[in-house]
DNA sequence: GCCTAGGTCCCGTCA
DNA sequence: TGACGGGGCCTAGGC
């Protein structure tokens, strides 16, 4: 077993040890990795049972438990962060139980050997940044509103509409109101029907022609006939080149700001 | 450092150690967790960058990868089962890829210190069951249908309209064509349009008058007033009483198996 | 391969 | 707190 402030590793811990470990690590709000056999209760919102057999339980600084087995993107039981830890002994089983509240849930893992607990201080402020998201598109767009059509020019943005919120609201060149509702996959059914139904309320509320464009890389082929048969229109629109725009624009930016300095 | 069959435990193990336990586990398709210090890149549907910190990487038998950070129920990056591992070493780094194909992508994680590697040959074969599920509702509703209403007759379920699936398909007492869409948590306004979207369309295939009734624990506000505007029904229905009426009549079912028994 | 719908979805955001 | 929509959603099931 080797243990300092960051690290601590055990091999085959008895209960106890893994007790006074785990009780140690919620107190300290280490990270908690354990590799043993075990079966789950959950009850809340649903219930599950899982019988025996060998899992990975990894339990977060924040409260957050996971429970994988030996396959799949997907833990078979968790619970979200927040909620609070608890590991006792009792005959020969490690109990452990993560409880939340609002609703109340309550996840019981009961394991009866354990190959290996092992906790940790992990050190982490690395930055994490996602391009070519929804919220990307819709950047490039208001910097670039052409990617939409010629002569589209955005007034607002994430603009409440009802209960709901229109992506963007411009005019076009001749001066009606344009509703854009963008996906960055494939738009389906969803997307037209929501489209329709901000369009429904604007028309309403405005007394007023109003435009609906879909903006995104694909539309299913159902969904091109609803949004035809509602008269509105779709425009394929890239999230990479949005991403790209913006980066371009953003490396302009700079570059701008060094040249009025060298004038300056 | 311990080393069998099914476990394999490195503690700061030199790069070098690390591919060749890697490429090892790879090939004997082990489930892998390495804890140190990383970053890492994504790119496919999207783009990521995470910057250096210490994390927790699960790599599974079936080509799942994870990458946990210290907080949170979701791994900061991903791959789902079915996707390609490499490790190799370029300089002081470890470089593990992850690839996908279909669509393409590609999670790259560079380690430039691992503070512990280890590998499993984990051993699951219990069984997962969940209780008061979507389905568990349904299945409910069909054996005891006047949790919709007295004189509920399901005909069908899952049936097939143009594309989508109706939940239960019926008669009402007056003879008049039902259908249920059923929610095992507060239905919204999506909840209630999905129903509109199969009634509308039974409604010109038949030509006939259909009901619709929305089946969930509760509806909320904005969703019971667009349902009650559309002429359509809600009937409340507890997932957790399904799930019991379901356990009950197993319970029945077996206890009269054996009743018959005893008499023949 | 596309498309639809469920999930203990989780998560952020806003009334 | 409830409600709504996004997500690299993932996953299962149909066609």
């Amino acid at each position: 077993m080797h243990n300092d402030d960051r690290i601590v590793i055990c091999e085959s811990p008895d209960i106890d040890e893994a007790v006074d470990r785990l009780n140690e690590a919620f107190n300290e709000k280490r990270t908690i990795i354990i590799v043993g056999r075990c079966r789950v209760d959950y009850h809340g919102r649903a219930s599950s049972k899982l019988e025996p057999g060998e899992r990975i339980v990894i339990m977060k600084e924040d409260g957050a438990v996971l429970v994988h087995r030996s396959k799949g993107y997907e833990p078979v039981n968790w619970q979200p962060s927040g909620c609070i830890l608890q590991a006792l002994r009792e005959e020969d089983c490690l109990i452990i139980k993560a409880i939340k509240r609002a609703p109340r849930e309550v996840v019981t893992i009961f394991f009866d050997r354990i190959h290996f607990l092992s906790t940790f201080k992990l050190m982490d402020e690395g930055e994490f940044s996602l391009y070519a998201s929804e919220e990307e598109m819709r950047r490039a767009i208001l910097m670039e509103p052409s990617l939409i059509e010629e002569g589209f020019k955005p007034i607002d943005y994430e603009r409440r509409v009802k209960p709901g919120f229109v992506d963007i609201y411009g005019v076009d060149k001749d001066g009606r109101i344009v509703v854009v509702e963008i996906k960055r996959r494939t738009a389906g059914k969803e997307a037209v029907l929501q489209l329709e139904r901000y369009i429904e309320t604007l028309k309403r509320s405005l007394n007023k022609e109003v435009r609906g464009i879909l903006a995104a890389p694909v539309i299913s082929r159902d969904a091109r006939q609803t949004l035809l048969s509602l008269g509105l229109d779709f425009r394929r629109v890239d999230p990479k080149k949005c991403s790209e725009i913006l980066k371009r624009k953003e490396e302009k930016k700079i570059l701008d700001f060094f040249r009025h300095f060298t004038n300056a």
